[in-house]
DNA sequence: ACGAGGGTAGACAGGTCTGTCTGGTATCGT
DNA sequence: ACGATACCAGACAGACCTGTCTACCCTCGT
């Protein structure tokens, strides 16, 4: 055991971890605009004066939760698709991890369109990172398709990312997880007429 | 010009009408949360009074906003749907409405989902109406698909909910207006497939 | 031993929010 | 003519928001 720390990982996070975890569930949970300062310090234990210091504004913090996200997301999705070991599973295997995710517990829809729907500013951090993540995954999209042998793969690219965006409004909309299967069906047939 | 004129509509609108209609500028486009009551009553030259002896409070204010868009959409849906005659181009013809919707300058997405991101209150007045316009919307398009001759009506109509939400959310968060033509051709493709 | 850096606790300022209340004005039916 | 009704203007209360600032504490590396 090379362990450098004392064998168990009893060491506390940094107060900037802390702060990006209880954002995370907050954020995410109850809306960027509800939640205030205050409470994500009092959840994360943390003095005011870290938060700023950390981040230097609430923007700035909403900022690092959406990246945040999107890198979780990123390496959620990438892990879940190498179970699949052809071309096409793992195009649809995208769908797959979608319908785990719409069926956790706390899901409550796409975090960038509802910090999105929350706000004001053209051009602010959130739409930054919001179009960061959608041009990731309609690359990721494009890139299977590709490799699915798919003639226009961006093409299908755009019609998978109205299905993926709609099967996420409808799981958080109407609460029944079906949705994630049902566009998966969807894009099996769209698949399959576009390399037919 | 002094127009004494009762037929004339020149007759102000009633503060509650007044209200209504900058709440549903206001609201739309910058969000139900960001939007305060002075924002509302300025806009609406009303005094704050009639808007709490109108509604009783903000969140009525907000599901008559919600109730009237959905009232407004029912009617601009309908109607645009008459101008097809046959069964088929009357399906499809809910995406050139849409089309035509996300086509607008202030199109922002739907004014039901974005309300219900930023709100908080689970079972509140956003979340019934919001169920109300989705299930009008699944209950047009099971009845379009039953009259295209669709055997399993409420399975496509499933379907097309998936492609009108993603259509609705590409359009609003890539600022590109082709989704809901995008989600036409794929909607095409799957009632080909349904009647087969 | 000691200073620097990171952290904590909380007061405070200045602003905005919802909702209430008072008091004055105009319009309309009878 | 008159009373009811609808409406306007704005002060006000009480809560909550972001962001700043002071003052103290603890833990390392050297």
């Amino acid at each position: 055991m090379s362990a450098a720390s004392p064998s168990a990982p009893v060491k506390k996070p940094s107060a900037r971890e802390r702060l990006l975890a209880a954002a995370d569930e907050l954020f995410y949970a109850e809306g960027v605009h509800t939640v205030g300062i205050d409470r994500i310090i009092e959840r994360a234990g943390v003095a005011k004066a870290s938060l700023y210091s950390s981040f230097g504004s609430k923007e700035e913090l909403v900022r690092a939760y959406l990246e945040n996200r999107h890198q979780i997301r990123r390496k959620r999705l990438l892990a879940g698709l190498e179970r699949f070991d052809n071309p096409r599973d793992r195009l649809l295997g995208v769908f797959d991890v979608l319908a785990e995710l719409t069926a956790t517990p706390g899901f409550r829809g796409c975090a960038f369109y509802n910090a999105s729907a929350e706000s004001v500013a053209e051009g602010g951090a959130v739409e930054q990172v919001s179009n960061a993540n959608r041009a990731w995954t309609r690359g990721l999209f494009t890139e299977l398709a590709r490799d699915a042998g798919v003639a226009d793969a961006p093409a299908l690219a755009d019609q998978l990312m109205i299905l993926y965006d709609g099967a996420s409004v409808g799981a958080r909309m109407d609460k029944q997880a079906g949705a994630a299967a049902l566009a998966r069906a969807v894009a099996a047939q769209l698949l399959a007429a576009a390399t037919r």
